[in-house]
DNA sequence: ATTGCAAGAATGTCAGACAATCCAGGTTGA
DNA sequence: TCAACCTGGATTGTCTGACATTCTTGCAAT
């Protein structure tokens, strides 16, 4: 009996796990900034032979998520203030371009599911889990990304969000930034909603800015 | 007598030489786009070991220079001509951005060293040697990117064109291009030169545009 | 306290092996 | 004749084990 039926075309590899699992794990925040990772370690964890695993650890590499200087191997950058506003001020060159396209060309039906979305992080937002909150925000930017019309904005807008994930967990956590966030992100996706892709452009850009301005806060309160 | 001196603080690795070494090959179109890398041959002809080579082509993949498949190995992706225009469109994005902070903040050496790779494009416009051409034009490309102040759009840039290489050698051979684009070129520069940042990102936006056009006529024409 | 050294730990790199998978070409059956 | 099948070689995925090089850390000596 076929019970669980398997149709994924391409097999998933070891190496491919690998990078998974560790992504996982360092995007979670489950290493300090700063901390080194110890190949045998991390094979013995992950049940993974030292090859397999230095490959995925270069594929992290290649993706910033971490960082591999020679003869002392891989470890979890610690991102500086300057090095985030760098990555905030691109991110709001996409996200402010995806939020124009995407109002004039997203479709009825993902449009629900941007609703849906939305209404998530609305439930997360009035609770205290800011993981929860983290992980339905993000849903809400990569819908309107994948709904964009442009493959490579939605992977570059990928690769920079992960890097900064240290700070949103923060910055989320902050006395009522969920609730500014969430009336924000309602004006991005009424405006969208509307066909608006003036109002979309200037509704993302507030948002961008909005959440800079929050993580720079929740770093200065602690760092 | 330290005739060589060596302040090289990380060591080259064997891997790092074998995707550097990839990497030109791959950018110069050594490899047919859609062809088939075999590890073995690979390995015999850089001197290098499986698991290191393994190493380098991940590392590549993450760069989307090549794609690795399961069971079948790394090859050259054949870009179509959607995902070069999505490339494209956010190239646009970037260098207009980085063209316009840049104009705002460059420094007098700079210039100087922009004037000079625009004088070194132009040499190289006036002969036929295609290479020479679309060399000379990334490094004017670079230094405008290195110097918009923010290290993100570089990298992410940089990211990019890799990614069209196989289309800007055949754009730039098409007949007159070079001389226009030569055109476009300085008017980009004489604005960074002036500080006028809104002429900048005019210019640039003007100078992708005619480049996609170009790109996309060479490709019509041949494919 | 600073310097120098030595042992241990960790990484960089290789060789070799083997199973799983893919591919090409020939063989068989309709 | 043509399609389906099958088989052998080629290629990749993965592991084990090994060793030289480099880094780190703690101790000893000045």
């Amino acid at each position: 009996m076929l019970s669980e039926l398997n149709l994924r075309i391409s097999p998933r590899t070891v190496q491919q796990e690998t990078v998974d699992k560790l992504r996982l794990a360092i995007l979670s925040g489950l290493f300090q900034p700063g901390s080194r990772l110890i190949e045998s370690q991390l094979c013995a964890q992950l049940g993974v032979s030292r090859p397999s695993l230095r490959e995925a650890l270069r594929s992290l590499e290649a993706e910033r998520l971490i960082e591999i200087v020679p003869n002392r191997g891989p470890s979890i950058p610690a991102l500086s203030w300057s090095e985030a506003t760098a990555i905030y001020e691109v991110r709001e060159l996409l996200e402010v371009e995806a939020a124009g396209r995407c109002a004039s060309r997203i479709h009825a039906e993902q449009l629900r599911e941007l609703e849906k979305s939305l209404a998530a992080f609305e439930e997360a937002a009035s609770s205290n889990d800011s993981l929860a909150q983290v992980t339905t925000a993000a849903d809400f930017y990569s819908i309107i990304l994948a709904n964009c019309g442009n493959p490579i904005l939605e992977e570059v807008h990928r690769g920079l969000v992960a890097r900064i994930s240290f700070f949103r967990g923060r910055s989320m956590s902050l006395e009522g930034r969920a609730q500014s966030s969430l009336a924000e992100m309602r004006e991005i996706y009424e405006s969208i909603a509307a066909g608006d892709e003036k109002a979309a452009r200037k509704a993302s850009k507030r948002h961008l800015l909005k959440a800079k301005a929050a993580a720079k806060m929740s770093m200065n309160s602690e760092s």
